[in-house]
DNA sequence: TCGCGAATGTAATATAATATAACTTAGATA
DNA sequence: TATCTAAGTTATATTATATTACATTCGCGA
């Protein structure tokens, strides 16, 4: 099974969509080994093109990933929207939490590609790829179906944003293996969850007190 | 400023210390650029020996890297120990938990060799590594401050923990900058420690209880 | 539809990194 | 002191990134 991507018919110069091409063998890769495995000449060789081809729509390695991460986050973003949009007793953020500890593990690979490397950090501010995590991270604000008073939902979807991937990381390092294993991960990140909503509807019914009895 | 690493005296055929004077300098490349930034070809030029000299103390430049992490941890370990052990109006858990933060950020680079990499998952169980992993989650229970009831401790541990790592991963990623950065990771730390010091009181407090009722 | 420029390929090559093999040196020890 | 072994060296194979110069084809305006 050497890869049903599209190969460069033989006997042709042009590949016609080599550029989309790259991006896709190159997530197929990273699925296995992360960004380690995605090699600019090990693509070129599966897609039937010569080496330096894909230098014609990446800059450099590095832009190759940035574009490639992008993708991953749209990906992830409609995994995310699936989950919340699908009828279920779950909340609409438990659903999100799940997905995503899901993704993290199921796609390990393109998960750390995403959280793990600094490929993010260096993405440009307008840039395709931190379009792609700000869109990701909406999906987030989104599920805590809260009303937007002062900051406060933001605050509270970057705590569970950020406990979801300490979840995902941890549970990729082993520790919930072993002797430590006497949780699973779905339950912490059912805690997680938990704690998010109550600590949302606290601050909320707070914030509108303070705001009907005058600053 | 090239380094007052232990380079190999000229005129001489031994290192002397060649195994440790490696990890240290690894460690500092990692400093600034991560595992990536670690090359052993780059090392051997820095101390003054020959490019294949370090394969007769680590097998792979995975092996180095593994020895590299597990320093890392230690580092890691010892700073945690510190932070917990100085005097201070703060809880030992809070302090930890911004110790925690603190190096993170500041030592990015190697945080991510530590916590972004595969290396600590490929660890075998007795392994260096492996160990060095253990004894700082172990700090993390210590800092709890709770007796050990069933493994309710380990799994707030745990908890705390994945949280930690989750804000340091979404600062790196320049989630707490701009728009969003109406609260600050110390805040969100903060936030996190104090949640883990009440459901601890309740969940030790109900399992009492419950031991007390009979089971 | 001709032709021309831009986009997209290729071949050749420089550079750097991992890793191994065969040989050398010097430190430890019987 | 003779020799074994740990720790280094030189030489080389392999693989990857990246650049340069050249070739092909696509599409578009005249």
């Amino acid at each position: 099974m050497r890869s049903q991507l599209p190969r460069k018919p033989a006997n042709t110069y042009h590949h016609g969509d080599l550029r989309d091409a790259l991006i896709r063998a190159a997530l197929r890769e990273a699925e296995q080994g992360g960004a380690e495995a995605i090699s600019i000449k090990g693509l070129a060789k599966q897609l039937g093109v010569s080496q330096p081809a894909p230098y014609r729509h990446f800059a450099d390695r590095e832009a190759l990933l940035a574009a490639v991460t992008a993708e991953a986050f749209r990906q992830l973003s409609a995994t995310l929207r699936e989950a919340m949009a699908k009828p279920s007793k779950q909340s609409k953020l438990s659903r999100l939490a799940q997905a995503t500890l899901d993704f993290g593990l199921r796609r390990n690979g393109i998960y750390r590609l995403m959280f793990a490397s600094r490929t993010v950090s260096c993405a440009a501010k307008g840039s395709e790829l931190h379009q792609a995590t700000r869109e990701t991270f909406g999906l987030v604000i989104e599920a805590l179906e809260a009303p937007a008073v002062g900051y406060l939902r933001e605050r509270q979807a970057l705590k569970i944003w950020a406990a979801l991937h300490g979840v995902v990381m941890l549970a990729e390092q082993g520790l919930f293996t072993g002797e430590a294993a006497h949780a699973t991960r779905e339950e912490l990140v059912e805690d997680f969850v938990n704690e998010t909503k109550a600590a949302l509807a606290v601050a909320i019914k707070d914030a509108r007190r303070r705001k009907a009895t005058g600053t």
